[in-house]
DNA sequence: CGGCCCACATAAAACGTTTCAAGAGCACGC
DNA sequence: GCGTGCTCTTGAAACGTTTTATGTGGGCCG
């Protein structure tokens, strides 16, 4: 010790009532020393965390990561660290995540959740940990959450289109199962009901583009094509492009496409896409915003927060082209003849040859 | 407790020589009590934390998410756990996250550094704390490191596009300060000398896609087209896509791209694109390796591991259109009419308006 | 039968903080 | 002069584990 006492050391530290002179001397000594307080031990004693745990049901995906890194971000400020861990998108290895994240004790929780109904959150209550669930918000959760307004999501794609004048839609979605898949497709076909028109064509494609690209084009090869796509998810988005590639339709000429999520490659593709874009920093800012009062011991009433999503148009959609009515007929794609040498070549080497 | 004794239920969790009938009671009883060890306590007395720290630049670049996601996958089937900090690509936030992360007393320490000169390095020999430096392996480092073989990445691009016929061509780079970029850029204008041609342009575009297609625009505005262009790094692939749909430049028929990383969008764009893959997967998996081995107490001489990586050809590249000597003119881009709808369009609404 | 070793269980100390209650010094007012 | 209140400091307890050393009982061998 370069002065005096033990405990006025933790006192300077923790920012509490101590003489000018002696803080001082004793932030001299420990930058000197390069002494940093050991967080486990501090946590021992005092009982609270500066850590916030994160579950996510994947770190490949953008969408997840892209939320990490605001709220990454929006901890620093209030000096906190972040542990992460992914779901790796299946519940089991979800719940042992869990358990591994609770062991930290942490001051509190933000999840994902794989499914629905997330059975996680009787271990969090358990555990008295408070918590927020973000963006999968399906079942009835007695905790905060914060989510976007999918209904209104789906509505306005599905409108854009229809204003440009389509009529057969598809919409390309991941799963079915997951609520806010549900609520988009619920704004979609309300916005077909009010538009006069039958609900629209739905197509599973799963959670990664190997299957989703498969699944697109044993659809479009055995079905009338559709003049307007909605694809629900990112990777649904990559999936709906790369299929109709390998068929050489052109993009928004033969078919127009809505993307979700909004990232840069979106801007860069040729045609730049159209997409409905989630307002992933605002999604954070309230996520912490919530877990922190909570963990402050605000007992207020759970709070369902809704953000609203906005619909970025780009040039992947335009205007319908109608009075072609052999478009509609099923394989016609595969043999028509592809229009740049780009399109055409990559049907053979669209799968990528190692050199 | 449900049985006996609290000493005899440690030696249980942590898997020492305890009666099998024991054993199974104190099972039971923490199971039934939803009990988990306090890691906290845990690490405090024992010493040893079952963490590890992740410093990065940026969690909104997918190259280092992909890593982040591959390592945190590694350390789980290892029993360990991730805290991961972004630098947000600034040297200040860099050395206070890094005391951050300190304050853990993590087992080890993985660093993406935002500079060559990783002046964190000290901090780290100070505390004791093993750690590997990856892909940013510039200065002289006393620590293990993993990178990828930068030179013949760049080599391999480059002939690449020679072999297709390409003899002017441009290098898009974020910062040419970085070791990694200068590596790239070396094995390219060695294939370059290899074949006979002059050494090719250098642009550097930052790292954001704005400021990326901002400066690519002016320069193609006022340069000579290239035939072949290489990007290296994600954005600046984003980038010089971007410029090039504005000036309604035909990939690959005017235009040839080599990109840098290798990510789904890559394969569904179109034409899909062709890029050097960097084995993510085996650099967190080596990595993990070495931390492993230095928190287990290896002392053997520093190792510098590097990596090979792949050219995925796809259909961005195609054998150069010669013949067309007025393609070189400045500025013939934006007045040359745009062959597709889409890209035309793009020209208008590229920036993206809200609805 | 005694001594020894083995397998297992446990008491108690220790890890590095924070916190609480109590102490030290000082000024003030009666 | 002494009690009172105030500011600042500090000794010691406590947090929940792990670890070391010690204890206990039983089997085996001489």
């Amino acid at each position: 010790m370069a002065g005096v006492s033990p405990a006025t050391v933790s006192n300077v530290l923790t920012g509490r009532r101590v003489r000018a002179e002696s803080a001082q001397r004793v932030k001299e000594a420990a930058s000197s020393l390069g002494y940093a307080v050991d967080r486990a031990a501090s946590q021992l004693r005092s009982g609270r965390a500066r850590v916030v745990a994160m579950l996510v049901p994947s770190l490949e995906n953008p969408f997840f990561t892209s939320i990490v890194a605001a709220v990454e971000r929006r901890l620093r400020t209030d000096d906190h660290d972040l542990v992460v861990a992914s779901a790796a998108d299946d519940v089991a290895t979800e719940h042992s995540r869990l358990q591994a994240l609770l062991s930290w004790r942490p001051a509190g929780m933000i999840v994902i959740p794989c499914t629905d109904d997330f059975a996680g959150a009787s271990l969090l209550a358990a555990a008295g940990t408070p918590y927020v669930v973000l963006d999968r918000v399906g079942g009835a959760h007695s905790a905060d959450t914060v989510a976007v307004d999918n209904v209104t999501a789906g509505l306005e794609a599905a409108r854009h289109l229809i204003d440009l004048g389509h009529r057969r839609l598809l919409i390309v979605a991941s799963a079915r199962t997951l609520s806010n898949i549900k609520l988009r497709c619920k704004g979609i076909v309300e916005a077909c009901a009010a538009a006069g028109l039958e609900e629209p064509a739905l197509i599973e494609v799963g959670f990664d583009l190997e299957s989703a690209v498969d699944r697109l084009q044993t659809w479009l090869s055995t079905h009338e094509r559709p003049s307007g796509i909605i694809a629900l998810t990112n990777f649904a988005t990559l999936g709906a492009l790369a299929s109709l590639a390998r068929f050489s339709v052109s993009i928004p000429g033969e078919v127009s496409l809505v993307g979700f999520d909004d990232y840069a490659w979106m801007r860069a593709a040729a045609p730049s896409i159209t997409a409905i874009r989630q307002p992933v920093e605002a999604m954070a800012e309230l996520v912490w915003d919530r877990l922190r009062a909570r963990i402050d011991g605000d007992s207020s009433p759970v709070v369902q927060a809704m953000l609203p999503v906005s619909l970025v148009i780009r040039a992947s959609t335009a205007r319908c082209q109608t009075g072609d009515p052999a478009a509609g007929l099923p394989g016609q794609g595969l043999r028509r003849p592809s229009r740049t040498g780009g399109r055409q070549r990559e049907q053979g080497t669209g799968r990528g040859a190692k050199a």
